[in-house]
DNA sequence: GTTAGCGAAATTGTTGACAATCGGCTCCCG
DNA sequence: CGGGAGCCGATTGTCAACAATTTCGCTAAC
């Protein structure tokens, strides 16, 4: 929904939205971590705009639940115990489930191929190691199969959800033996929308999750949290 | 999660949280309509606050989906078509679902006590025909399952849908002939929670909440959208 | 040595003024 | 008579200064 307006605009236009963007960028990159705090005067000067922009660009952020503003006490980084990153995650398993469900019901035959050919690429990443283009496979699958289903108040609440947990989220993806767990997972999610099955489409892809949860259990006892 | 902070502190304070509270509940009870547009000046005088504090109370709503701000356009109430509400109804159902789920994996003694109360008190209801009540003893009964479920996230984003929803939901239940629908689905989810049936109650959740989502299809081929 | 109280610095909240933008209107030209 | 260029009022976006609040170090008393 974030268009990416560049054009030539005056350059006020454009600051708010890229402060904004650029602020989550560093956050989601680790330039800030969890739990520190963001004082409006230093962003003003590392982002180079003026404080409003940043409190605005801090508001949009919290609503996205990437950052907590405590009324005269600042804003810092949100940060996320293992409790919640498990409800956010049972949270996108039932709206992913609904989503993939939706899919099986609308999905056209182009776009049974183009799952089909995510599908072979996730596999062949897999046998060959490649385990950061797998990651990236892996968003494309879930990505493709929301724009499938067409849900636009699904997709931005699962996207906002997605957000607050990337660098958990990346940390399980080195998770030795985790892409072979998933890559069945994955090709029965897709043999199910294929089907037009949207009960088994929104079973197996309740499953997948589920199993993610199961590994953010095991990547905070191995203490990766 | 907005605690009600009253105090005696200086009133500045304050407004912001109010005024944001005062508005929600004017666009709740249709002092403005769906599509209205909000002006910045006019909703000033009509608070009595300044502008800061409108438009913080707007961009505040606007994370609510309450409203919608277009860039040098402004404000305005946010008109919900019949797909969107169906969307938003399907996204309750699966969130509604899951924490039916978790309270019959958490609830107590007690708490299923107060849920056979509540039960009663709407089979009364409905045979009295006392309909408005039997509105509020709905909303109490979904409260109080979201409460033993203790799922703070499922709970923020459901209480969320439901504001965006409000009007419409009151219309429903003044449907001839909709508590004699919803009654026995109400006793289905309270009979697994208190048999701790966790995929009963998200079962039983996810039907009740199917039969809304076709009376809103009803409610719009009245007309009464 | 510890803690309560005080005060200054740091930080956030708010205001009013100014700049940029939008929407509609008029008026001119074809 | 139709259409578009340009202007004007209305409205929103932004800024810099000011007010309120919190935080933290310091002093002093116990």
């Amino acid at each position: 929904m974030p268009a990416e307006k560049q054009e030539m605009s005056p350059q006020s236009a454009r600051e708010s939205a890229t402060a904004r963007d650029v602020l989550r960028a560093a956050i989601l990159d680790g330039a800030y971590l969890p739990g520190e705090r963001l004082v409006e005067a230093s962003l003003c000067e590392r982002l180079g705009v003026s404080r409003f922009i940043v409190r605005t660009a801090l508001q949009d952020l919290a609503a996205e639940g990437l950052v907590e503003v405590q009324r005269n006490k600042g804003a810092h980084v949100r940060k996320i115990s293992l409790a919640e990153a498990v409800e956010i995650t049972e949270v996108r398993m039932v709206l992913e489930g609904l989503v993939a469900a939706k899919a099986a019901a609308r999905v056209t035959e182009d776009q049974a191929i183009e799952l089909d050919e995510i599908g072979l690429l996730m596999r062949r990443a897999v046998t060959a190691g490649e385990f950061r283009r797998y990651s990236d496979l892996n968003q494309r699958l879930h990505a493709l199969i929301r724009a499938i289903a067409g849900h636009r108040t699904a997709d931005t609440l699962i996207e906002t959800m997605r957000g607050q947990l990337v660098r958990r989220q990346f940390a399980l993806s080195l998770l030795p033996g985790r892409p072979a767990i998933s890559l069945p997972q994955h090709e029965r999610i897709i043999e199910a929308i294929r089907a037009r099955d949207a009960a088994e489409a929104e079973l197996a892809m309740r499953e997948h999750i589920a199993s993610v949860i199961e590994a953010l259990h095991n990547l905070d006892e191995i203490g990766l949290a």
